[in-house]
DNA sequence: CTATATGCAAAAGGTTTGCAAAACA
DNA sequence: TGTTTTGCAAACCTTTTGCATATAG
């Protein structure tokens, strides 16, 4: 059974427990609070900063909530990227190398995916010699929605 | 005679012409400060942070560089990227849209610019009616050198 | 029981701001 | 000479850190 044939429950539980490995492998524990940022970053499957989080778990300290975010960075689990000027965290399994498209209007993030362009990416790299380890592609601009608002 | 046939000193004082037009339609002047932060980033064709700037300009404030920097990205005279976790500012014009190769070993920056992955970028955002005004593109990962070195 | 995680408060780091003096046209 | 810019210092804001306590296994 493939990542991509899961869905819901069955993927969360496959997720907790790659993330529960990784963090043994580095004599972390998987604590309650790590428990529930990752169920938040599942749930929402969008771009969260440190605040996103913070209204979730109102009591969690922002410094706590900042200390698991760069572990579950420095482990591989999640990827930032800064977009208009915040930081944001998505986690990085079942997806696909993806571009985000951020509204200036509404401020709203989406996303999309071009196989295409990802190996025009590789193409491009192989031929420098360039081995890439992350894609942070954000494309600003106004979404069809706040175009018609116009 | 088109911009790309142009070439050092008639290229800057083409930049000089628009910018302080700019800079006028919008009430500011051209200052020394502006004019020797222009100069910088001119010259060294490269991605600079507010520290580079201050290393050239040891006796401006910070602040005074982050106000010129500030304006100039207000005026579409300069454009803004974060590249870990640094605000890095290029010059806009004599610019083909281009794409940043940061190396995690050496740091460096260098970019390489494709039509055609650009032409895709356009053709998927016109599908989805996402009017783009800027790509904001950083592949990290190792460069050839560093590869190399190891 | 030992090791790791957490809450809190303080520190740090970078950017922004208010204001009086200087530079500009 | 009126307006914009600048230097300085203080304010700000977000992230990080140290340490004593709580929690996990």
């Amino acid at each position: 059974m493939s990542k991509i044939e899961k869905c819901g429950i069955d993927q969360y539980i496959e997720l907790c427990d790659i993330v529960k490995k990784r963090l043994e492998q580095h004599n972390q524990i998987f604590s309650v609070n790590k428990q529930h940022i990752l169920k938040i970053l599942f749930d929402s499957k969008a771009h969260l900063c440190t605040d996103d989080i913070s209204l979730v778990l109102k009591s969690l300290p922002l410094s706590t909530i900042n200390r698991i975010l760069t572990t579950f960075e420095f482990l591989g689990i999640v990827e930032c990227i800064i977009i208009d000027e915040v930081k944001r965290y998505e986690l990085i399994y079942f997806k696909q190398p993806h571009y985000h498209l951020y509204c200036q209007e509404c401020n709203q993030i989406s996303e999309f995916t071009s196989l295409e362009i990802h190996n025009l990416f590789l193409e491009n790299l192989e031929k420098i010699n360039f081995k890439a380890t992350s894609f942070n592609v954000i494309i600003n601009g106004i979404c069809s929605k706040c175009q018609n608002d116009q």
